[in-house]
DNA sequence: GTCTATAACCGGATAGAC
DNA sequence: GTCTATCCGGTTATAGAC
């Protein structure tokens, strides 16, 4: 098997292991138990275990985003038009977040654990921020596309929107794990769709 | 010096290491350093590091409740009635606590790793519940006091719009401690005034 | 390359002197 | 009650056989 391949396993099973005991839970040995694999394996492709959460920090992000831009363009792939268009995207979106979030609650857990590990590791502080620039920059783009498909306009830079989204998905994600009420989550979602909503301006030129 | 007192002291010292180090930096000995004090006197206050860990956790929500408790009352003192009442109210509780946050960014670094912890360790997760339905019983007291002080009437129960409140908190305090941008904290506090401005129905009584 | 064994260390907790 | 010294389990990392 190849040293790339055992990497991904490694990056796989300490994933699943932060998201069920934290980083501090994720042990060389517990990692290795997860992916059937002895502690000497461990430290022939890893350095060490920093240096496979800074990897696994990078591919958390990485993981996210991919999330984040599947949730906005499954959603824009409806083709209404004008103000019902728009609503309906954001609406899909943030509910498509719900869903994934009730379904994997443990993913969204790990996320958070790996943000705060990097937030508190020194060389890894610069990582948790450019995280959430890249998070705004993916949420700003998938702002525009939907508004350029539904034909309507913002009334202000979609970069400057971007970050209500984050945070309405952060305070989603911190309602739900702590509370498991899928009704908080979704009102919260709405609120955040009717905000965004007073933000499209005018028909555009279709 | 008493045992309380003592007590009281290591949890200090144990919530500033955590605010710097995370919970899993917080060591007997690095509480006990920071304390000054000998590791056998921690064992002489507290059985163990769980059992101080519990009781900083319910240290931790109480003072966060105070905090909220604090920034809703002192800008619910402006007596100004009406519509602008309500929107000054809620305006400088929101930005009190991002002055608040900014002021101390540690504590509520502190806090956010303190509910993970409780939420992740078995026993203590129903403390992480109970400290957000905690949270929203107390911004949805506040948001009743302020509409009554200001004359005004909500169009739903205020423990519905609590959790909205309690969202954008922690989406203010996520993304002021990845990004230390000020301006995206203050973008998404208005926001969250506006949004719940929309929910205010009829001027009151008065 | 992959294993077993072990070195080196750090953590929580305790024993026992005073 | 408060100290020092120590035990013991668990962790990272490495050495050395195969």
């Amino acid at each position: 098997m190849s040293v790339e391949k055992r990497r991904e396993l490694l990056l796989d099973a300490a994933f699943r292991v932060i998201a069920r005991d934290g980083v501090d839970g994720a042990t060389t040995r517990a990692i290795c138990g997860a992916a059937q694999m002895t502690l000497s394996t461990f430290h022939y492709v890893f350095d060490s275990r920093d240096d496979l959460l800074a990897d696994l920090v990078q591919r958390g992000t990485d993981i996210e985003l991919s999330v984040i831009v599947e949730a906005l363009t499954s959603a824009s792939s409806d083709d209404i038009e004008g103000f019902d268009g728009i609503r309906i995207m954001l609406r899909e979106s943030l509910f498509g977040y719900i869903d994934g979030l009730i379904d994997d609650p443990d993913r969204e857990q790990a996320m958070i654990s790996l943000n705060q590990y990097a937030r508190q590791t020194a060389g890894l502080a610069r990582l948790g921020t450019d995280m959430y620039h890249r998070y705004y920059e993916a949420i700003a783009y998938g702002l525009r596309r939907g508004a350029e498909q539904a034909g309507v306009d913002w009334d202000r830079p979609t970069d400057e929107l971007a970050p209500l989204v984050v945070a309405a998905t952060d305070g989603i994600t911190l309602a739900y794990l702590n509370t498991r009420d899928r009704e908080v989550c979704e009102r919260i979602a709405d609120a955040t769709v009717t905000l965004l909503l007073g933000h499209v301006t005018r028909t555009g030129s279709n």
